[in-house]
DNA sequence: GTAGGTGCAAAAGCTTTGCATTTCC
DNA sequence: GGAAATGCAAAGCTTTTGCACCTAC
């Protein structure tokens, strides 16, 4: 059983919690696709595994993936909600082209180490942060 | 007439849009409150100048102050969509209590640079960035 | 006069919730 | 055995759309 597995498993019993079979199907569909993943995705790739999952199920347990450090929220914009892998995948910021939606992940270590500075400054304790940057890919640009 | 509503004449004309009573009741509505107002708050105070106004009207006239260039999608989360004013407001990034919902607005010049670079880097043109960053504002975080 | 705009209400999406039934510990 | 989880369907919210009537240019 893959370690995600495990760290799921743990936050349950942490919580009172229980492992369940819609739950590791869930967990397993997620886990394997790369990228952002929308609910519907997920809902989809779930059934693939045991059709009779409920998108219910797939809005609960992504919420308890969520908490428990699994998945991390990806959503652009005001459309449907999605989330890409965290475990073990370091944190990365995206880079968005608006045309063809092409996304690149980097991480910039100077844009980290000032981002902790803004945290300082102000006070705050750190619990996360999100920077999107939109552009034109370089086709995109050339298509014009 | 203020400068806003100038722009937002001129943005229409270009078009070949109209200027009407709805619309300059939204652009006055969301003018006369700083911060971030939410679709609903406007609608509230749009009809303070014009009880009639609908909240339809309100979507889609906020949808035009964006691409004017007087309005700028302040949304966070999956929530209720939210704007800020933009017109001759200087870029800002946002720095957010996860518990009370405090917001402070601040400007880096070193995170912007090191945004155009990211740009540069993987040959996109740039159109735009969002940053949040998510923590404990001193007040939340003394209370633990 | 006419293209465009408006308000209303209905529809459309996405997400959450209530509940009877099932499952895990 | 009993608390927790599930699937379904209904409800909730926010946003969009269709349409008959109105208005700015």
């Amino acid at each position: 059983m893959t370690a995600e597995y495990e760290v799921f498993k743990e936050y349950l019993r942490q919580k009172g919690l229980k492992m369940t079979s819609p739950r590791e199907n869930v967990l397993r569909a997620f886990l394997g696709h790369e990228g952002h993943l929308s609910t519907d995705d997920i809902l989809v790739a779930s059934r693939k595994l045991d059709p009779a999952i409920g998108q219910a199920t797939v809005f609960r347990t992504m919420k308890l993936l969520e908490e428990a450090g699994l998945a991390r929220d990806a959503s652009q914009d005001n459309g449907p909600r999605k989330y890409e892998h965290a475990y073990k995948h370091s944190h990365h910021d995206h880079l968005l082209c608006i045309r063809c939606g092409r996304v690149v992940e980097f991480y910039d270590p100077q844009i980290e180490k000032a981002q902790k500075q803004i945290f300082a400054k102000y006070g705050f304790t750190e619990t996360g942060h999100w920077m999107e940057l939109h552009g034109l890919c370089p086709d995109c640009a050339r298509q014009k």
